[in-house]
DNA sequence: CGAAAAGTTGATTGTCTTCAAAACTGGTGG
DNA sequence: CCACCAGTTTTGAAGACAATCAACTTTTCG
């Protein structure tokens, strides 16, 4: 998009725009609220660099050497695991705000790749300094905790999806999920442009992609959305959650 | 089992036993290796209230305050998320040396229902002593991440099963990960006991009670495993890991 | 512009679910 | 001690949903 000689195999940050979280129209989503100037001036020491990364290119690859978490400042991010016979899951679509990379911090090495579906930036959190850090300062100690926390939780919504929705219900939760969190961030509550491909969706939902696009075009049929490729609609939010509450084999 | 007066409702730990970490023999599993003596007197300090869980009955339930994680010391426990509609999916069984409880951090609310399959013992953790005490012992600090982080990668390898698996791989992976874990703790490699149903196997493997039957059923006409009711002896691992590492449409 | 990637749609197949009945297990109380 | 009951497990037959295979269209990008 506005990038001009990107590099994206050199990470570190060039653009002489301060980093600086103190500035940043993030800093509710990455960081805990309520910090005093020096807390803050800490934290705008700990990040100190940026990096661009490309659409299609990987932020960190499954078996990649550990050192940072990765807050994302603007861009949509991919993860997925794959497994020894080759089939892979992606396990979530970050966008700004997000972080990703919590996954390394057990080994000391990733498990999972994290790639750009658009061109991309992050906010690099080394991690040795968030230890330093978090130990002086306790919100962001707490911080670091609650981010964890949180990803097991949207985990566990992931594994109550996968283990016991029909395709319109998982593609229905998606759907919902998906403008929640665009809404937060801004934008329309009822449009969104997806930035992942029919296969994509599959693999996060546990669908082939003519699944995913068939029951696209029955949602369409049925009034609920409008769909043009990427571009989609929402015309019925109150229907598409009913799609949610309903029991397989419920009949009333 | 040896239970004498056990009142589920009242947490708090009787029995003179020393509750000492120093002591236990699950401190590997639980804490950081290495730790010098005055850091292992301030965990010790730490824990110091162990509770007792009867059979089907909850450590904690979905919406409860939360204020502790807690270490399995002896028994096997369920976690299980409902949603709105009343579906429910167990997220996970855990055993000694585990720890149960990190879904309440972002929320300080529990986000789920841990329940027991057997009388179970666990060593409460004080949230807020944890904080303190990881921020003065570096190794503390480091060990909770990696548990959060060993966390997630565990799910990010349910997902992968959930959303790509066929119900034949789903069950020996969920036998050999039992077997596993439980030939670390020092029990049999090849004989196990189900401390579950098969309806609660289902709900873990996103697969009905009938077809988790069936799969036990073939296995044990193929020779893999012996079943008679919750009782399970391996009889070919290799085979078993064999049916992991095939793709469902290949045919070699 | 042309090739490759992504998406749609139809017909058919396969796997798991659903529904149903029967057998087994473990605990309770007569 | 045995009968009984609820909960659990097994097994069969039929049905539903998503996967597979295949053809075709549309879009994207060098």
């Amino acid at each position: 998009m506005n990038e001009t000689n990107d590099e994206s195999f050199a990470p570190l940050n060039r653009e002489g725009a301060k980093v600086a979280c103190s500035n940043c129209n993030l800093r509710e989503l990455c960081f805990p609220i309520g910090l005093n100037d020096d807390e803050m001036a800490r934290i705008d020491q700990m990040v100190t660099t940026r990096r661009k990364v490309r659409r299609k290119t990987a932020l960190f690859r499954n078996g990649e050497q550990f050192h940072a978490l990765y807050a994302i400042r603007t861009g949509v991010f991919k993860t997925c695991v794959t497994a020894e016979d080759g089939r892979d899951q992606v396990t979530g679509f970050q966008m700004a705000g997000e972080i990703v990379g919590l996954d390394g911090i057990v080994n000391d090495q990733h498990t999972c790749d994290a790639v750009a579906l658009e061109d991309s930036e992050v906010c690099v959190l080394p991690f040795d300094r968030i230890g330093e850090l978090s130990r002086e300062v306790g919100a962001l100690q707490h911080h670091l905790h609650r981010i964890m926390s949180r990803e097991i939780v949207r985990e566990h919504g992931v594994m109550l999806l996968l283990g016991t929705m029909r395709a319109e219900e998982r593609l229905a939760a998606f759907l919902l999920n998906l403008v929640q969190r665009l809404q937060a961030r801004g934008f329309s509550r009822s449009e969104l442009v997806l930035r992942m491909t029919r296969q994509e969706i599959g693999s996060y939902l546990g669908l082939k992609l003519e699944t995913v696009s068939r029951t696209f075009s029955r949602f369409a049929e049925d009034g609920l959305i409008e769909v043009q490729q990427r571009h989609v609609r929402i015309r019925d939010v109150e229907r598409l959650r009913a799609l949610l509450s309903q029991q397989p084999g419920s009949t009333f």
